[in-house]
DNA sequence: AAATAAAATGATAATTGTTATCAATTAAGA
DNA sequence: TCTTAATTGATAACAATTATCATTTTATTT
């Protein structure tokens, strides 16, 4: 993989958002510090630094992905009312993995856990 | 919700099918059996049956959602190499929910695990 | 420093999966 | 049977993402 000035630009805008970005949202703030950066570009260098490992793509939301550059292993809590996503930590018991291995014979490289229901302010809203 | 001949055929049709189909591939099945029928009433019902809760969508896969008339608490193991979906039983300490629902202020009503990695096949194979 | 090959880019067309629209049909209750 | 709401089929529309391709940039070799 080559330095390239838009993926650097890309990893670092990623980096300034606490929340969970789309990409749209994403290409909004790219373009405010590079007003020629492409979307092409952009896709093309979530998906690569998504595969380095280097961020992680969330999916099964709504319709669009979302991107997170906190890498270490941790999980999201999607709420159903307003759409908002936050982080979650907890632990999975390793023997959980080894069991699975273990009946199936697979070979367990990553695993992305996904809860949802209501945050705290919308628990609290009528209807 | 109204009886419907489509809707009725729709999950027939999932149950028949071990797998986790997608709707393409669903579609094709209906049509075998009903020439008619609309893309359109298959995602229709899919949707509809999905927030009935009487079958799962499971998307998070690469492009498209595929679906599970299995509706048991379960998860769902990808072979990143040939894409294979299959269910995995494990149990997550009923203690972890009340956690997160206690730090974060939160009301989980659901939640889904994916685990990735080579499944049995794919794990032998070299490259 | 010049030459070269591989990687990355910007612009945009194309694709894919899914949803919206709408007139016609069907289901269910009064 | 009448009426209303739900559902359908056909298809247009949409939104997110990917492919294409000529150009530019990066890294490597001479």
């Amino acid at each position: 993989m080559n330095y390239s000035r838009q993926r650097e630009l890309i990893l670092e805008t990623l980096k300034e958002n606490v929340v969970h970005p789309t990409a749209e949202y994403l290409y909004e703030k790219v373009r405010e510090k590079d007003k020629n950066i492409s979307l092409a570009t952009l896709y093309r260098n979530l998906n690569k630094l998504a595969q380095m490992k280097l961020i992680r793509k969330i999916d099964g939301l709504e319709n669009s992905a979302h991107f997170d550059h906190n890498t270490h292993e941790h999980y999201h809590f999607i709420c159903d009312k307003c759409g908002k996503v936050f982080d979650v930590d907890c632990n999975i018991a390793p023997e959980t993995f080894k069991q699975i291995q273990d009946t199936t014979g697979c070979l367990i490289t990553g695993h992305d856990i996904t809860f949802h229901g209501l945050c705290s302010e919308c628990k609290g809203e009528n209807q």
